[in-house]
DNA sequence: CAGTGGTCTAGACCACTGA
DNA sequence: CAGTGGTCTAGACCACTGT
């Protein structure tokens, strides 16, 4: 019966729930708790870095390591390829290109992506649906200053997504979540009416500093967002 | 000029991202690896792993390590604390009870919490304000199978979020995004409009299997919430 | 079966930071 | 200054899983 990282980590946390150790107080060292486990130090860092990544603890070179008062529980959600979200449910997808223009970059467009001058972009508009129903629908800019091939792209084909992330592979992005209306064209293309709620998700990506894209997809109203953590 | 593993994980990420990985291709294994960064295997294979934690790759034994196709990236949200996220943005936080009854749970949360029988619950319903406005309202039931003593205690002072982290310290949790209209009632609460659209969180969470509580957080209009990735 | 990642060890040195 | 976590090493054995 030796100790793995994955005991001792269980173990800890299980220490923590039950209220042995409480919020806000502090965990025997590393070295004390391998001697405790009778494993190797490496292993009870590993277990204690895990928590710590977690947001289960908190960790300061000689002060030690303590419970955190305020548990700052953290959410990851995957950020879905739409394709894959609808495939997933067992959904056929389908793709549509709605409209393809390129444009001056419109100022509000300009500040989001910090882009320098008003340079132009390519303004795409399309639709995802799942079996046949509309899904999500999809306003978006590429900035044409770093990605002029973008323009020669036929996006009637491949969507703006998956051809992005074969072009450019990664990139830092901000996402933000928020509740908007359903205007009568959007109601339009998603079937719904205006005036219904409908779950908004706004993303922008850079590459090594420079803007990449801008997109507002938005979902049919009763979309959720779910996760466990 | 010794390899750590944070430099490790850049350059094969720098690799990557420019391009001389490409998605899908397989990656040197961490023998060789080692061998390239002039370091040991083991801190080769702490690179990888984040690097795989973050979902830029993707390791099997035997098979090696790839880089993925279609990057499952990941957003990371901290679930904040009302009082935190408040106080963060330099504002005043103030809370305040509206409601306080023991109820029979209802269907609906039987069914959301995986409630054995129709116990009893508390339902408690809260706002909270930033610098006096109305910043959320909370709308929680609380299994009072499992926490008979949340009836003795005053949530006119402590809010029951704090509450319940001070006496159930860790526990699983789902946790819901989406976007709702503010009825009649609700409106009043947040000072805007019945119609205007809402940021809506809802949480439920469990301890070692039981049912702990349920609530839905539902924003002022315009909330928002933002993350990089 | 054999190659690759997964994990553990015992020891070492370092970096930060509280007392 | 001294205690604690942060990281690295060299080596070992194991667990999976393609071939």
């Amino acid at each position: 019966m030796k100790a793995t990282y994955r005991s001792v980590k269980s173990d800890i946390l299980s220490k923590i729930t039950k209220g042995d150790w409480a919020p806000g107080s502090s965990i025997p060292n590393e070295v004390e708790l391998a001697d405790m486990y009778g494993c190797a130090r490496a292993t009870v860092n590993r277990a204690m870095r895990e928590l710590a990544d977690d947001g289960i603890i908190e960790r300061r070179r000689k002060a030690g390591t303590r419970v955190r008062e305020a548990p700052v529980r953290q959410a990851r959600f995957d950020i879905p390829i739409v394709r894959g979200e609808i495939e997933e449910k067992g959904a056929e997808y389908r793709y549509s290109l709605v409209k393809s223009l390129v444009e001056d970059a419109p100022d509000w467009l300009a500040a989001r992506l910090k882009l320098n001058a008003n340079g132009k972009v390519l303004h795409l508009v399309c639709m995802h649906y799942a079996d046949g129903d509309p899904y999500q629908h999809e306003d978006r800019w590429i900035n044409l200053a770093l990605l002029p091939q973008a323009e020669a792209a036929n996006f009637s084909v491949v969507g703006p997504n998956e051809w992005l992330v074969s072009t450019i592979p990664f990139s830092d992005a901000e996402i933000c979540f928020s509740a908007g209306l359903a205007d009568k064209k959007l109601a339009g293309y998603l079937t719904c009416n205006a005036g219904d709620p409908v779950f908004t998700v706004e993303r922008s990506t850079w590459w090594e500093g420079q803007a990449v894209t801008y997109v507002r997809l938005t979902y049919r109203p009763g979309h959720r967002l779910t996760t466990r953590y």
